[in-house]
RNA sequence: AGCCUGGUGGUGUAAUGGUAGCACAGAGGUUUUUGGUACCUUUAGUUGGGGUUCGAAUCCCUACCGGGCUGCCA
């Protein structure tokens, strides 16, 4: 695992304060964070970035990190999304050991919390309906109301509750209030809602309850019974705090202090559950680990590394301010990792006959292609070629620019790991197309290089004809095609904004075969082409479908704009 | 409107009363059997206005501009 290098004068707010506590012996200098997910949808790289903060403060620390999953409203959460957030979290490279916890786990302990506040007078059961509440509840200007039934006695309070419990009222029909304050400005203090009547199967706790803990009531309390210290949550989870801190000190209990920093935004792209779920729901995407989402299964199938992950989390920093970080940072932390890790292979996209007019009918031979010029270990592999080849059309020019270096007629290039050739004549068919370039070899450079050392300044790619492997292969491109996608028209929808263009598929590539012994999902490059990886498509049948991770830079075609 | 928050190059993020730094992006260059990589150089910033101070991104006042909050979601 990459050590963040967090240096002493680099800490940011969250860090600093984590070390001061430590230092001051706070919590008898423990640190102990958590990721606490609710398992109603798939983790995204907004989750990445929280999940890098605990578990990253928690080993820079020496401290320790909980997987929790939050799981207190049986509606919308299902085991599916509970089994792919742990599989998420293992993936991008992090440990909780035996620290697996529910909220559910907890129920008891939170209904016993709730009899006690009864108990002590700070809670209530209330039977004003959902639309009754709201109006008692005033507004942003103006204070709420006490609800009529804010005075019961404490018996008819304990009552009730205990009927709520055995499933005695329908959904909705009663509640359980804390007691705090109507007239607070901070609207999530005016008697907030503890505990719910849903008559619905828990995952977990199968059909025992009938009343589940909101988050207020269960997220405190959870990080309180685990002994967390510092709880790290996003900037719209602030106005909760004073509740958070209401609960741990009416209820007497270890106190871990919330710290609130801005979720990640990026760029040509959504990063919230709501809108993830519509673009899977209604067929814009092809699911929720379609390569173009920012999920980390989709992600992770388009060939994205965990390392590239953390390195990119650790880039875009921690700070209370909101931000959209540039596509162009996460793009550089994945090619900054695939460039030192990625094996190199041979393929063209769109190919072009190559026939060398001076070699020899039948023969074939093999040359030493490097695997890896950034990891020596790496070593080589043996890459055949004949007579016939192909090259990428946009490797030849009949009408180059000035500084052009690659092929047109007359110019000599290099075929990577092979030989130099020079096109003599260009065959085109009957609508003038380029269909083919005949072509004559240097027998004296093979390797690449010749005893004169003259220059050659272009070098190229190629596959041998006989040996090629067609395949299939998936160029994705941002998934927006405006920056924010939710600066919309009026009457607009994000999904105004969807670029038409984001997949493009090619079925003409060509690869050298060792492509076909790639791991599916372990990113290669294509050499001057791209960063790919095998798509899980392609298993169940004979086709070879390639996923393009992310391009080359390219600053040619920059230059060239 | 009230309350809470936050404003540092194009984008992020440091500097907590003492040289405004780093990364990405941009521009230019060197190297190169990937027009890749690496390396070098470079453009560009403290929201405005007052004040305190020898000295302010930092402290105070004020204006302006973002974001959040009126679920029995999390």
């Amino acid at each position: 695992m990459s050590e963040p290098e967090q240096t002493e004068q680099h800490l940011d707010f969250i860090r600093t304060r984590v070390k001061e506590d430590q230092e001051s012996g706070k919590n008898d200098s423990r640190v102990h964070t958590r990721f606490p997910p609710e398992p109603n949808g798939y983790l995204h790289l907004g989750h990445a970035k929280s999940i890098c903060l605990n578990f990253g403060i928690a080993q820079e620390f020496g401290g320790l990190c909980n997987l929790r999953l939050d799981d207190t409203n049986p509606v919308a959460e299902k085991t599916e999304y509970a089994e792919a957030i742990q599989s998420d979290v293992r993936w991008l490279g992090f440990d909780w050991e035996d620290r697996f916890f529910h909220a559910s786990d907890y129920f008891d302990q939170l209904h016993a919390w709730a009899v006690q506040l009864i108990k002590h007078g700070k809670a209530f059961v209330c039977d004003l309906t959902f639309e009754e509440m709201r109006k008692h509840r005033g507004t942003l200007v103006e204070p709420g109301t006490n609800s009529p039934y804010r005075e019961r006695s404490v018996e008819e309070n304990l009552e009730l509750f205990e009927r709520m419990k055995l499933g005695e009222f329908s959904d909705g029909a009663k509640t359980l209030r804390a007691k705090i304050d109507m007239t607070s400005p901070n609207l999530n203090m005016r008697d907030p809602v503890i505990y719910r009547i849903i008559h619905q199967e828990h995952p977990k706790t199968d059909n025992k309850w009938k009343i589940y803990p909101s988050y207020d009531f269960a997220h405190g309390q959870s990080d309180s019974l685990e002994g967390i210290t510092h709880s790290i949550c996003t900037l719209e989870f602030e106005h909760h705090r004073p509740l958070y801190d209401w609960f741990c000190e009416n209820l007497g209990i270890h106190h871990p202090q919330q710290i609130e920093f801005a979720r990640l935004n990026l760029n040509y792209t959504v990063m919230s559950k709501r809108k993830m779920l519509r673009l899977v729901q209604e067929g814009h995407v092809n699911g929720w680990d379609d390569p173009r989402m920012p999920t980390l299964q989709g992600m992770r199938r388009r060939g994205y590394t965990p390392k590239s992950i953390r390195d990119f989390c650790e880039k875009v920093g921690v700070a209370k301010r909101d931000n959209v970080i540039e596509v162009e940072l996460l793009e550089h932390c994945l090619r900054h990792d695939l460039n030192l890790c990625a094996p190199r292979r041979l393929g063209v996209l769109d190919p072009l006959k190559v026939t060398i007019s001076n070699y020899p009918d039948d023969q074939v031979e093999t040359v030493n292609a490097v695997n890896n010029p950034e990891d020596s270990d790496a070593g080589t592999r043996p890459v055949s070629f004949s007579k016939h080849l192909y090259v990428d059309r946009n490797d030849f020019m009949e009408d180059p620019p000035k500084k052009y270096f690659r092929m047109s007629i007359g110019k000599e290039v290099r075929l990577k790991y092979a030989f130099y050739i020079t096109c003599t004549e260009i065959v085109k068919d009957e609508e003038g197309k380029i269909i083919e370039l005949i072509c004559e070899y240097d027998p004296e450079s093979r390797g690449g290089d010749t005893a004169d050392g003259r220059k050659v300044r272009g070098t190229i790619q190629w596959v041998d004809a006989s040996t090629a492997k067609a395949c299939e292969i998936r160029l994705y491109d941002r998934l927006f095609k405006t920056p924010d996608p939710d600066k919309v028209e009026e009457d607009g929808d994000f999904t105004d904004n969807l670029n038409s263009e984001s997949l493009q598929t090619v079925d003409t590539a060509l690869v050298e075969a060792s492509v076909l012994s790639m791991e599916t999902g372990k990113p290669f490059q294509l050499e001057r082409v791209g960063y790919f990886c095998v798509d899980p498509d392609g298993a169940d049948s004979d086709k070879l479908v390639l996923n393009r991770t992310v391009a080359m830079r390219d600053s040619w075609a920059k230059a060239n704009k």
